[in-house]
DNA sequence: TACCCTACCTAACGTTCGTTAGGTAGGCAA
DNA sequence: TTGCCTACCTAACGAACGTTAGGTAGGGTA
């Protein structure tokens, strides 16, 4: 049994992997140094190297494992409310989307935070992934627009990233600590759904 | 009259704030060399020090711009619809925050997109001066709740950063030469007042 | 016991970074 | 005409950057 290569929580190649999340996340990719890392994990700079072939290619596996999450987290969302009323259909896949960003490592939020000014070479790779699971966002909506259940005068497309926008920025400013992510996720619902006017 | 050193568009201070904050948007704050920003303005790097005392201090001024730009919208929105109903006076407001974003240069993109990542001794800074736009918006809706307009379960600090990431974020997808900004606006505020249920 | 592979290390490479010191052309004022 | 001020320039500094080559300890396998 492998005892001195994980004794107490992760190590190695997943270690750095979340660390360099968390750093790429506060101060971002081109912000972050593979010294600062190799210090946070307790190893030197060069030692990254045996892991990962580039800088780059440790911020392609962290945005790969940001939709990962995203995608895992839509998967049980749409399992397990297939037949629910449109509202709750929603906010679990809300809810989903929150938990891919708050609770399941840091990975779903270094994407969204850093995915935008990432290297050129590095979004070509993760657009296609990127665009799959919006894709499954704009379905749903689409079909719930069929259905007469979402306002036949809206565009899906906007709504979508309106909605996006408003929980991918609450890795800004949402803390896990003080508030409640399914309070949070029926806030969120509730006024994506049916506004906050009286 | 200043012939040399106006002759076309703008030059010197003014030109390389512009292109900071275009460049900081596009590619980060640390992302962005000062050789690079050099060339864009036309000048070699070390010039830059003749009007800026660092890239700290570079950075600073153009966050300090972007807010100016947000409160000086949110001035005209406010004395052009003191006493409007609840929904237009949001939308005028929103229209307003997508104006500083789109319309007035591009130092409040810039902010919303490179603050998170700023340097400490940058954001501490900037950070009263956010505050005091953030807590007019906060007073605005507080009032509107006050008086009914807005539901009373909500949290008026939750429903405001929503719809500050829905607008802000915008600036990663919304095309000005596609899209409209009066219709975009009064799409956000619909969403935001009344939700998308049929 | 001998060997090998994994997971690092040391030490350095060349490049780029923000920053600075000192120089200079050209317009303006006296 | 002289002198000054503005707005740059050239050239370089030391530090930090991503990256690489070669070495090594230690557990696992034969």
């Amino acid at each position: 049994m492998p005892q001195s290569t994980t004794v107490l929580a992760e190590s190695g190649r997943d270690r750095i992997l979340d660390e360099a999340a968390a750093l790429f996340l506060r101060h971002g990719y081109e912000g972050t140094s593979l010294r600062q890392l190799a210090d946070t994990v307790g190893m030197k700079a060069g030692s990254l190297y045996y892991h990962f072939a580039s800088k780059d290619d440790l911020l392609t596996e962290i945005l790969r494992r940001g939709i990962d999450v995203m995608q895992t987290a839509f998967d049980e969302a749409e399992t397990s409310t297939g037949s629910a009323r449109p509202v709750d259909r929603i906010e679990a896949h809300v809810r989903a989307h929150l938990s891919a960003l708050f609770e399941n490592g840091p990975y779903t939020a270094a994407h969204v935070m850093t995915f935008r000014t990432a290297p050129e070479s590095v979004r070509e790779i993760v657009v296609p992934l990127r665009d799959a699971y919006e894709a499954r966002w704009t379905e749903m909506l689409r079909r719930l627009q069929a259905d007469g259940a979402i306002q036949p005068t809206v565009d899906v497309n906007v709504i979508r990233l309106v909605l996006f926008g408003a929980m991918n920025a609450s890795v800004e400013w949402f803390d896990t600590d003080r508030g409640n992510l399914d309070r949070f996720a029926a806030a969120i619902t509730a006024q994506f759904w049916s506004g906050v006017a009286s």
